[in-house]
RNA sequence: GGGCGUGUAGCUCAGUUGGUUAGAGCGCGUCCCUGAUAAGGACGAGGUCCCUGGUUCGACUCCAGGCACGCCCA
C-alpha cells in the first residue's frame, strides 16, 4: 500500500488539502541529515570523480551567482554519483588577501597602512582578519543547505591553515628553484590606499574599470630646434597632469606625419592628422608651415615643463623617442613619458638606457624631490600642477573628461601606475607549455578553449605575485641586508624553517615569520625576510596541493586526485582561478590541473541589467525558495542556457513555470499511479523490467529509452542544460498521451494480465523518470522515489540503464502519425463547431507514401476514442478533395541531378507527377525525370474550400453526417457530463451509489446506460428531496437531473 | 580600437554532417471539466531566421563584410 496522495499540491500559498513543495523540501532536508544520505552516497564503490571546489572569500552573504554555481556543482556531482562514481565534495575558503584586509580596515576604521604597522601592529591586525574569516560561514551554510547542495562543509580547506600555507611555501620554492620567480623594479598598477602593487588580473576584475572624471590638459614643451626662425614647441596631451612633474622624454610615432603649426608668433608641433581636431588651439585657423615625418624628430631635445629633473638633460633625457604605443586616437600624437608612472613609458626608457625618477611615495604622495607639492596626494596635486603650468605659460588647454579608469577592485581607490620593487612569476617562460596543455582541457562551452582562455594565455604577461600587505602567506625569501651582497635564501617547508630558525612554528603568518633572521652564508650579516606577502591568487591557484598538504602528507592521495576531473565556475575565473590553477600546475607538474571545465554564465535582472542590491531589481533567492521551493529554482537555472556561459535575464515567473511544467504534471502522474495501485493492491518491484506486449507500453518505454540516453549524454558532456528538455518532453508524453490513453486499462476490477503490464510499465517509467530528474530536482525526486520504492533515497540509486530492447524508433514514428491524425481531427471538429462529446460517423485519412498504412489499423482504438468517431478509413480518392503533392528527397536527388533538382522539386511540389511501376515520373512541359519511389514522398494537400486538413503529409477528412442515433448518443454524453458534474459538486466519492431522477426525452437504452455509469437507480425525486439538481436544454429538449446519495443498506 | 560570444514568434529560448512546410514554453485569442490533473487540456493566430554579398543545384545552417547587443580587454 502506498501512502495516499493528495491530488492537489500547492505551488505556493497554504492549500488546505495538499503539501507544498517548500514543505516537502524541509522534510527531505531533515531526513537527509538524519540518515546521513550524503555521507552514504560517498561510500559507493567505483572510481572516484575528482572535483575541485573553487574557494570563495568568506565575506558577506552568498549572492545569486554563488547559488547558481552551487546548483551546477551539485547537479553534476549527484549525476556522477548515480552513474557509479564516488564524488567527494570538499568546500574551500579563500581566507587571505585584500578583500579581507579591507573589510577589517573598515571595521576598525583604519585609514592607512602606517596605522597598522605603527599603531595597531601586524599581529593584532592579522588577528582581526582571522576573526572575521571565522565568523562568516553561517550565512553561507544556510543558503547552501537550502538549495540542496551536498558538500562537505565541515572539513573545508582554508588557505590560512598551517598545512595549506606550508604547501604554498613549497609551491613557491619549486617555482623559485626553476627560475620562474624574480624580483624587479618596474611599473605596476598600484593602490595608494592599500599601499600595494596589484597584478594585471586585479585591475581586470569586473568592477575595477569604472568611469572617472579627470583633467585633460595639453602642454607645450620648448623645442631646442627652432622652425621658421620662431620659438618652437612640442605639444603633449595627458589626463594625469601630476605625472608631468616627472616627465623625462616625449614619444612620437616614427611613421606618423607631424605638422608645424604657426600661431601667434610661435610654432607648435603635433600630429598632422589631429591638427583639425585641435584647431581651437590655433585660433581656429591652423597655419601649417612645415610637415615632418615622425622619424625626422627623433633624438631632438626639448626643455621639461618642470625644473625638478632638469639637470638630467646632459645624460640624454628630454629627447624625442619613437614608440609604437603612440596612436592618433586621442591626444595630439605626441606622448609625454614619465617612466616611473607609465608601463609603456618605463619600457621605452629602459630600452634606451634611461633610468627612472620616482618622486611619489607609498601613500601616493609627492616626496621632497618635488618641493612644491611634497606631501600632496598625486590626484589631489593635479589642481596645483595645472595652476603652475598655467603660470609658467606651458598650459595650452585644460578641460575635464570622463573616461574609464582602473580602480582598486576592493577599496575602489583610483589606481596609479608606479615604479617599485615587486616579485614576479615568469609566466612568459612557460607560455608555450601553458598553451600546449590547454589543448588537453575540455572546455564547456567549447569556444573558451581558443577564445577567452586561449587568447588570455597567448597574451599572458609576467605575474606580480607580491603584495606589500599583511594578511597572506608570506613570501618565503630571506635577503642579506648587506648592501651589494645579494645573497638570497628560500625556505619551502616547516622543517626548513625550523632548521633555520632553531624552533618550531605553528603559524606561518607575517607576524611570526618576520621574526626569523638568518645569517648570511657569504658575508655573515643578518638575512631578513622580504616584507611582502603572496597574491591570494597564488594561494588559490595552489589549491590542488594546499588542500591535501602535498607533498608533506597524502602523497598517494594527491597522485590519484590530480588533475581534477571537472571544475565549474563563472567566466571571471577564466583570468582568475582557472588561469592560476593552470599556471601553477603547468609550472610544477607540466600538465593541466583539470580535465573538464564548465564555465557558466551571468544572471541578470529581469530587465537585462546587472543584479544590484542597491537597485533592488531582483527577488532574494531565499524568498524565491520559500515561495516555490529549491527544486523549481534549480530546474529553471539548470535548464537555461546560463549553464553554458550565456547571460540569463532571470524571471521569477520562470521559476514558477517549472512547477507548472515539471513538478505538478509529475506529481499528478504519480498520484494517478498510487490511486489505482492501492485499489488493486499492486506493489511495484524496482528491480523488475516490464515485459509488455501492449503498443502503448512499448511506446512509452521507447520514449523512456530515448529520454534516458539524451539526459545521460547531457550530463556526461557537461552540457547539463540539455538534460531537462528530454525530461519535460517525457513527462508530457507520459501524462498527456500514455496515461490519458491508458486510463481505461486501470479501471476494470481485478488485476488482469493486461492491467499488470500497464502497472509494471507505469511503475518502471515513473521510477526511471525520478532517477533522471534526481540530479536536477533532488527533493521532489527523492520524496516520490521513496514512496514508490521504499528505498532510502533516489540519490543512492544507480543511474538507469534502460535496456536496448525498449528501443523502438518505428513505434515512436507510428504513434506520431496517430497523434497527427488526432490533432487534425480535433482541429476539424473545432472548425466545424462540433464538440468531441458529439459522436461522428468517421474520418477518412490519406497518408504520405512513406508511412505504412497499417498504422491506422494498429492505432485504430486510440484514434476512434480520442476523436469520438465510429470508423477510421483510408480515403478512397484523395484527389477529389486534395491535390497531390510530391516532396522529393533533396538530399538524395541533389547530388544525382545537380542543377536540375530545383526544377524537379518545383514540378513535384506542383503535383506534376505520375506513377509508373516502382518509378515516379516528374514532368514539366516536355521534360520528364524518372525518380525512384523511395526518393520521393507522395502526399495530399487539402484543396481550398474543402473540408479537409493536412499536416506532415497526413490528410484528414471528417464525416459530419449526424444520424438520429448519433444525435441521441451525443445527448446522452451531454447528460452524462451533467450527472458526473453533479456527483462531483455534491462531493460524492467515486464509488458512492445514488438515486437519480432524469426528466426529459431520451432513448431508454441510453437512459439505462447513464444509470449504470452513474451508479444510480432510477427513482422519482423532487428537487427539494435531491442533494443536487441541474436543468439544461440539449438539442431543444429540456432535461432535469436530480440526485441523492443512497444511505448505506 | 582588439578578442570572444550572441542576434530565430510579443517574451525566454531549441533547431542535430546544408535538403526546400523553422519548433517549444510563456503570453495572446477561441474553446473544453465523461473522475489522476482547471495550480489542467485542445485548437488557433503570430516569423524578412539582424543586414549585405559570396560559396552551392539548394543557406536559419558554411564563408566574408557590415549592424546591434553582452562580456573581456586596450
Amino acid at each position: 500500500m502506498y501512502p495516499p496522495v493528495s491530488s492537489s499540491v500547492s505551488a505556493e500559498g497554504g492549500s488546505a488539502s495538499g503539501g507544498k513543495f517548500p514543505e516537502i523540501e524541509r522534510e527531505i532536508l531533515a531526513r537527509w541529515k538524519q540518515n546521513k544520505i550524503f555521507e552514504q552516497s560517498l561510500q559507493r564503490s567505483g572510481r572516484e570523480m575528482v572535483f575541485y571546489d573553487g574557494p570563495p572569500f568568506p565575506t558577506g552573504a552568498p549572492h545569486f551567482g554563488t547559488i547558481f554555481v552551487s546548483i551546477l556543482k551539485d547537479a553534476l556531482a549527484r549525476y556522477f554519483t548515480m552513474a557509479g562514481y564516488s564524488v567527494p565534495r570538499r568546500w574551500g575558503w579563500d581566507c587571505h588577501g585584500l578583500p579581507i584586509e579591507n573589510a577589517v580596515e573598515k571595521k576598525l576604521g583604519i585609514g592607512d597602512k602606517t596605522q597598522i604597522e605603527k599603531q595597531l601592529g601586524v599581529a593584532a591586525f592579522n588577528n582581526e582578519c582571522r576573526k572575521l574569516v571565522a565568523d562568516c560561514n553561517v550565512a553561507w551554510e544556510s543558503y547552501i543547505n537550502k538549495i540542496g547542495r551536498w558538500v562537505d562543509y565541515a572539513h573545508a580547506y582554508r588557505t590560512l591553515d598551517l598545512p595549506y600555507m606550508e604547501s604554498v611555501l613549497w609551491v613557491f620554492k619549486q617555482c623559485y628553484d626553476q627560475g620562474l620567480i624574480y624580483k624587479d623594479y618596474r611599473v605596476t598598477p598600484y593602490c595608494y590606499h592599500c599601499e600595494t602593487s596589484l597584478s594585471f588580473s586585479d585591475i581586470r576584475e569586473s568592477d575595477s574599470t569604472r568611469p572617472r572624471q579627470d583633467p585633460e590638459v595639453i602642454v607645450r614643451f620648448k623645442a631646442s630646434d627652432e622652425v621658421a626662425g620662431k620659438p618652437t614647441w612640442y605639444l603633449a596631451w595627458t589626463t594625469t597632469p601630476w605625472t608631468l612633474t616627472s616627465n623625462l622624454v616625449l614619444a612620437v610615432g616614427a611613421d606618423f606625419s607631424y605638422a608645424a603649426v604657426e600661431h601667434a608668433g610661435s610654432v607648435y608641433i603635433m600630429a598632422e592628422a589631429l591638427v583639425t581636431k585641435w584647431a581651437k588651439l590655433f585660433g581656429g585657423k591652423p597655419y601649417i608651415v612645415k610637415i615632418f615625418a615622425g622619424s625626422e624628430l627623433l633624438g631632438r631635445h626639448y626643455e621639461p615643463v618642470f625644473p625638478y629633473y632638469r639637470d638630467l638633460g646632459a645624460e640624454g633625457y628630454f629627447r624625442i623617442l619613437a614608440a609604437d604605443f603612440v596612436t592618433l586616437d586621442d591626444g595630439v600624437g605626441v606622448v609625454h613619458c614619465a617612466p616611473a608612472f607609465g608601463e609603456d613609458d618605463y619600457w621605452l626608457c629602459k630600452r634606451h638606457g634611461l633610468g627612472v625618477r620616482n618622486p611619489v611615495d607609498a601613500r601616493g604622495c609627492f616626496t621632497a624631490d618635488i618641493p612644491e607639492f611634497a606631501g600632496q596626494n598625486v590626484h589631489e596635486a593635479n589642481k596645483g600642477v595645472i595652476r603652475a603650468l598655467k603660470a609658467s605659460g606651458a598650459l595650452m588647454h585644460h578641460s575635464t573628461i570622463e573616461h574609464n579608469y582602473p580602480h582598486c577592485w576592493r577599496c575602489r581607490t583610483p589606481l596609479i601606475y608606479r615604479a617599485m620593487d615587486a616579485w614576479y612569476f615568469a609566466v612568459d617562460k612557460i607560455k608555450d607549455r601553458l598553451l600546449k596543455h590547454n589543448e588537453e582541457i575540455n572546455w564547456v562551452p567549447e569556444h573558451v578553449k581558443h577564445g577567452r582562455f586561449g587568447k588570455w594565455l597567448e597574451g599572458a604577461r609576467d605575474w606580480n605575485i607580491s603584495r606589500s600587505r599583511f594578511w597572506g602567506t608570506p613570501i618565503p625569501v630571506w635577503e642579506c641586508e648587506a648592501a651589494g651582497c645579494g645573497q638570497r635564501h628560500v625556505l619551502g617547508s616547516l622543517a626548513e624553517i625550523k632548521a633555520a630558525a632553531g624552533r618550531e612554528f605553528t603559524d606561518l603568518h607575517k607576524e611570526f615569520l618576520d621574526e626569523v633572521v638568518l645569517k648570511c652564508p657569504a658575508c655573515g650579516k643578518p638575512m631578513r625576510r622580504v616584507p611582502e606577502v603572496l597574491d591570494c591568487w597564488f594561494e588559490s591557484g595552489a589549491m590542488p596541493f594546499g588542500q591535501c598538504h602535498y607533498p608533506f602528507e597524502n602523497k598517494d592521495w594527491f597522485e590519484s586526485h590530480f588533475p581534477a576531473d571537472f571544475i565549474v565556475e563563472y567566466p571571471g575565473q577564466i583570468r582568475g582561478w582557472f588561469y592560476y590553477l593552470h599556471v601553477l600546475a603547468v609550472a610544477l607538474l607540466d600538465r593541466a590541473a583539470f580535465k573538464n571545465c564548465l564555465v557558466h554564465g551571468t544572471l541578470l535582472a529581469e530587465d537585462g541589467g546587472k543584479i544590484s542590491k542597491s537597485k533592488k531589481n531582483f527577488t532574494d533567492p531565499m524568498e524565491l525558495m520559500d515561495r516555490y521551493g529549491a527544486d523549481a529554482l534549480r530546474l529553471y537555472l539548470l535548464g537555461s542556457s546560463a549553464v553554458v556561459m550565456e547571460d540569463l535575464n532571470f524571471k521569477n515567473a520562470g521559476v514558477h513555470d517549472q512547477i507548472k511544467q515539471v513538478l505538478l504534471p509529475l506529481w499528478n502522474a504519480f498520484s494517478f499511479f498510487v490511486t489505482y495501485a492501492n485499489v488493486d493492491s499492486y506493489a511495484g518491484d524496482p528491480a523488475r523490467q516490464p515485459e509488455s506486449t501492449h503498443a502503448l507500453d512499448r511506446w512509452i518505454l521507447a520514449k523512456l529509452y530515448r529520454a534516458e540516453h539524451e539526459v545521460g549524454e547531457a550530463f556526461k558532456t557537461f552540457y547539463l542544460n540539455r538534460s531537462l528538455t528530454p525530461v519535460t518532453a517525457f513527462i508530457e508524453d507520459l501524462t498527456n498521451w500514455y496515461i490519458r490513453q491508458s486510463r481505461a486499462r486501470f479501471w476494470g476490477g481485478g488485476l488482469t494480465p493486461d492491467k499488470r503490464q500497464a502497472y509494471d510499465t507505469l511503475y518502471y517509467a515513473l521510477v526511471t523518470l525520478l532517477k533522471l530528474l534526481a540530479p536536477s530536482a533532488p527533493f521532489v525526486a527523492d520524496y516520490l522515489y521513496r514512496q514508490l520504492t521504499g528505498e532510502d533515497s533516489v540519490h543512492m540509486a544507480t543511474w538507469p540503464d534502460v535496456p536496448d530492447t525498449y528501443r523502438n524508433e518505428a513505434l515512436i514514428e507510428e504513434t506520431a502519425v496517430a497523434q497527427t491524425i488526432v490533432t487534425l481531427g480535433l482541429a476539424l471538429r473545432q472548425k466545424a463547431g462540433l464538440r468531441v462529446r458529439q459522436p461522428l460517423p468517421g474520418i477518412q485519412v490519406a497518408l504520405p507514401s512513406s508511412v505504412d498504412s497499417g498504422v491506422v489499423a494498429r492505432q485504430l482504438d486510440i484514434i476512434r476514442n480520442e476523436l469520438n468517431v465510429k470508423t477510421v478509413t483510408l480515403l478512397a480518392d484523395p484527389g477529389a478533395v486534395a491535390t497531390l503533392r510530391a516532396t522529393p528527397n533533396a538530399r538524395v536527388l541533389g547530388p544525382k541531378w545537380g542543377r536540375e533538382v530545383q526544377a524537379i522539386i518545383k514540378a513535384a511540389k506542383a503535383g506534376q507527377v505520375r506513377e509508373e511501376g516502382d518509378k515516379i515520373i516528374v514532368f514539366e512541359g516536355q521534360k520528364e525525370w524518372t525518380v525512384d519511389r523511395q526518393d520521393i514522398e507522395l502526399s495530399y494537400q487539402g484543396k481550398d474550400g474543402m473540408d479537409v486538413m493536412g499536416d506532415k503529409g497526413v490528410l484528414l477528412a471528417l464525416d459530419k453526417t449526424l444520424t438520429p442515433a448519433l444525435r441521441e448518443e451525443g445527448v446522452a454524453n451531454e447528460l452524462n457530463r451533467i450527472i458526473q458534474d453533479l456527483r462531483k459538486t455534491a462531493g460524492y466519492a467515486v464509488s458512492d451509489r445514488i438515486e437519480m431522477t432524469l426528466e426529459g426525452e431520451l432513448d431508454p437504452a441510453w437512459r439505462g446506460h447513464l444509470q449504470q455509469l452513474a451508479l444510480a437507480v432510477s427513482v422519482e425525486l423532487s428537487e427539494a428531496e435531491a442533494d443536487a439538481t441541474a436543468r439544461e436544454t440539449i438539442e431543444g429538449r429540456a432535461f432535469r437531473v436530480s440526485i441523492r446519495k443512497m444511505t448505506q443498506a
